[in-house]
DNA sequence: GTCGTACTACGAAGTACATCGTACAACTCT
DNA sequence: AGAGTTGTACGATGTACTTCGTAGTACGAC
């Protein structure tokens, strides 16, 4: 079974996670991710760039500490790392993923 | 009086404030000035670049809408944007201030 | 006015990042 | 085994960012 690196909890850097969640194409992948709960194949993300561009993405979530990614058949499945983010950021991804909720409900 | 270009809070973007704020240099200058609460000039910080470097960092962040920035005398004295960015994202600031304490904080 | 201070503006150089296309690998299904 | 699906790897390209040096502007002090 292949396997993707991931670093651990201590080794993940604010620097990184910030940069990664600046990405706007990003942080649209860690909200559905978020929202749905449960893991999910990267081909159930609507996208608008190309594979390669996608991969690149979520190779920079996972690298950051941000998602996790494990191989399930041919499909490779995401999940937010919620408890380990929580566990040495408190409180940043939900306020990460609150700031956008007001951004996007314009009047 | 010389001014400087603010923009209005609800022109501030999340992805620009993330970007801002992915930079350690640049959050240690926001760190100073919150913690320092009053307004500071440019000069009052010890950073390891040269000044056009730190004009730029300084820039960034007035142009995110993080930082005020305004001529007193030939000094520019800057400050927190505290209560526009908790108006428009609430607890951002203050998650990602607290999240570099843990990071610092090692054992 | 002249000097020193504090900072900006502009251009240059190196680095990093986002995007894509093509080629490839692993898995499923028939 | 062969074909289709899912995603990766690698290289290329254009853009943006960081950093610096030099030159210049505004202000206070003398």
């Amino acid at each position: 079974m292949r396997t993707l690196p991931h670093p651990a909890m201590e080794a993940v850097r604010l620097d990184t996670v910030l940069a990664a969640l600046a990405d706007p194409l990003r942080r649209r992948i860690v909200r559905q991710l978020s929202e749905g709960g449960e893991a999910q194949a990267c081909g159930a993300f609507d996208l608008p760039v190309t594979k390669s561009t996608s991969t690149h993405h979520f190779r920079v979530l996972r690298e950051a500490g941000v998602i996790a990614q494990y191989y399930r058949g041919n499909k490779i499945l995401s999940q937010m790392r919620a408890d380990d983010l929580e566990a040495r950021f408190p409180g940043l991804l939900q306020a990460i993923l609150a700031a956008e909720q007001v951004t996007v409900a314009g009047p």
